[in-house]
DNA sequence: CTGTATGCAAAATCTTTGCAGCCTG
DNA sequence: CAGGCTGCAAAGATTTTGCATACAG
């Protein structure tokens, strides 16, 4: 299985809640959790955790880069695969439905940009935040910043 | 003084804490204030001001679009001044200074790829993440994720 | 005067840490 | 079996809310 291999080159050691959260990822259901979502879902299966431990373990999924950590303007952290390719993402602030997309053309102006200014650039975050088309279909006005 | 007429313009009443604040932000000296920062700040003013205050300010103040409320990957908000320009982030994780940039390229961009998924923008927030020129000749390690 | 605004203290969130015992390798 | 891992509870950090009093208009 590749979990585990992933979980041992981290040199962390294979356990159930590590496994579960991993899986929880990997379903790619929802693709971004905080750490409440994580444990909701882990309970709602009747596995025995703490929230502690699920802060523990996405912190150092996060620093494996097994996971990524994003701030939305939610004012709490939310977890994502890495799965390889980098991307931004589109925010829905009607239903919280999160679009990722990639634009070769934004990431060499921020390059540029970065370099112009001598920065040498090593994360990006771009997020648009906007009212997806159902959300506008159904009228849900835009949240207040 | 066009900070008066901007609060009654809001309909916020003009209050000691209120013009402090607020001349704070267009004072310039800082650009982006966490409500710690501004509350810190004031009481080394001798100012008699609560952090409750501080933060009803702040956010009544982002609702009036005088302020915008930011999320950079510190894990709590910052606030700068509204000032008509749009514009993103460059941000030195060495020593936490905080740059602008605006570029049309990835604005323009940014609009299209809205449209094309149906989507209403109403907001974005770019922010590149990297170690500026004098942190480079410090030697300044990039922060951990 | 009337309704807002304020300071203080308590509460609510979200996240981290200490500790004794459990489990993986 | 040793050191890492876990759950629980307590502590931290940041932000919000309740309330009686003070102040702007």
């Amino acid at each position: 299985m590749d979990i585990l291999r992933e979980l041992r080159e981290s040199g962390l050691k294979v356990t159930i809640p590590r496994l579960r959260i991993l899986q929880l990822f990997q379903e790619g259901t929802i693709k971004h959790l905080s750490a409440d979502d994580v444990y909701k879902l882990l309970l709602a299966e009747k596995i025995d955790v703490g929230l502690a431990t699920i802060y523990r373990v996405l912190m150092q999924f996060a620093e494996a880069g097994i996971l990524f950590r994003r701030h939305f303007e939610s004012g709490h952290a939310v977890f994502e695969l890495n799965e390889g390719q980098h991307h931004d993402h589109l925010v829905c602030t009607g239903c919280g439905k999160v679009d990722e997309f990639v634009d070769e053309g934004i990431e060499l102006r921020q390059n540029e940009i970065a370099a112009e200014r001598g920065f040498v650039l090593h994360e990006h975050a771009l997020s648009l935040y906007g009212t997806c088309a159902e959300c506008t279909a159904k009228k849900i006005p835009p949240r207040r910043a």
